[in-house]
DNA sequence: CACAATTGCTAAACATGTTAAGTAATTCAG
DNA sequence: CTGAATTACTTAACATGTTTAGCAATTGTG
C-alpha cells in the first residue's frame, strides 16, 4: 500500500478514510455497520473516521427516520471529486502490484488470506 | 494471532512485546537496531516497546561500551520465566492454524506474501 | 404495557504504525 | 584536526486497532 498512501496523502486522506470513501461512493446511502462490514474497520474506528470524513465535508450524516438508532452516510460534493481525481491512478497502482507479482499468484494469495481468515475466526 | 493475543494476555503482553521478548531471549545480547530488523518493527515502535518491558523488569539495557550510540539489550530473569511459561502454548496454537489451513497451503501463503514484501520494496 | 435483552453507535484507554524532527555519538572528507 | 555527514536512538504528533463501557432507540416477552 506504500505507493497508494503516497498518492493519497497528497488529497490529505489516509488509506481508511480513502477506503470507507470508496465504499460509501460505491454503494450510495448505507449505514455504518454496514460501512464496517464492507471496508472491514471495528465500528470504533469507523466512528472516528467518519468524523474526521465529515469535519473534512467529504460525507454527510443524517439519523435514519424509521430506526433513530441508526445513521444513514452519503458522499459529499467534494468527496466525490477526491474520488475522480484518485480512483484511476489508486487503481493502476493495485494493478501495477498485480501484474509484477503474477496474476495468479497475486489470485492465489488472495485465496490462501480469506482462507486463514475463515480458519481462524471460529476460535 | 487471536487465541495467541488471548494467551499473552494472561501474562500481561502485548503480541509486539512477547515478539520483542523472544527475539531478545533467543539471540541473547542485542541491540535495538537488530531487534527492529528481526522482529519486523519500526524504531519509533520499538523504543517504546522496550520503555514498557524495562519497566515491567522484562528485560535490561544499558549503553555498548564501545560505540555509546548503541545498546545492549538483554532479557531478565523473569522474561525468561514468561517465556518459559508461555512458549510452549504459543507454539502449539500456531501449529493447530498451520495444520487447519494444511501445511502446503501454509507455507504457499508465507512465500506469496514474501514475495509481495519484495516486489512493493523497491518502489 | 413494562421490563429485560438487543442493536447501533460513541467514548475512553491503551498499544502500535507511520512520518518527521531532534539529539548525541561517531565517522569521514578536506 | 574540524566541520559536514551519518548512525542509533528518542520524542512527538497523528491515525488506527482493540477492548471495554456506556447511552439511546428498539424489540421481544410475559
Amino acid at each position: 500500500m506504500g505507493p497508494i498512501r503516497a498518492l493519497l496523502s497528497g488529497a490529505g486522506l489516509t488509506e481508511q478514510q480513502w477506503r470507507v470513501l470508496r465504499v460509501v461512493q460505491e454503494s450510495g446511502p448505507i449505514d455504518p455497520t454496514q460501512i464496517a462490514d464492507k471496508a472491514c474497520l471495528l465500528l470504533p474506528s469507523l466512528t472516528r473516521i467518519l468524523q474526521k470524513l465529515e469535519e473534512k465535508q467529504l460525507i454527510s450524516r443524517e439519523r435514519d427516520k424509521e430506526d433513530r438508532r441508526r445513521q444513514v452516510v452519503r458522499i459529499a460534493p467534494a468527496g466525490e471529486k477526491i474520488i475522480t481525481d484518485n480512483l484511476e491512478a489508486s487503481l493502476e497502482l493495485m494493478e501495477q502490484t498485480r501484474r509484477k507479482m503474477g496474476v495468479e499468484r497475486y489470485e492465489a494469495l488472495l485465496d490462501l488470506l480469506n482462507e486463514l481468515d475463515q480458519i481462524d475466526l471460529p476460535e
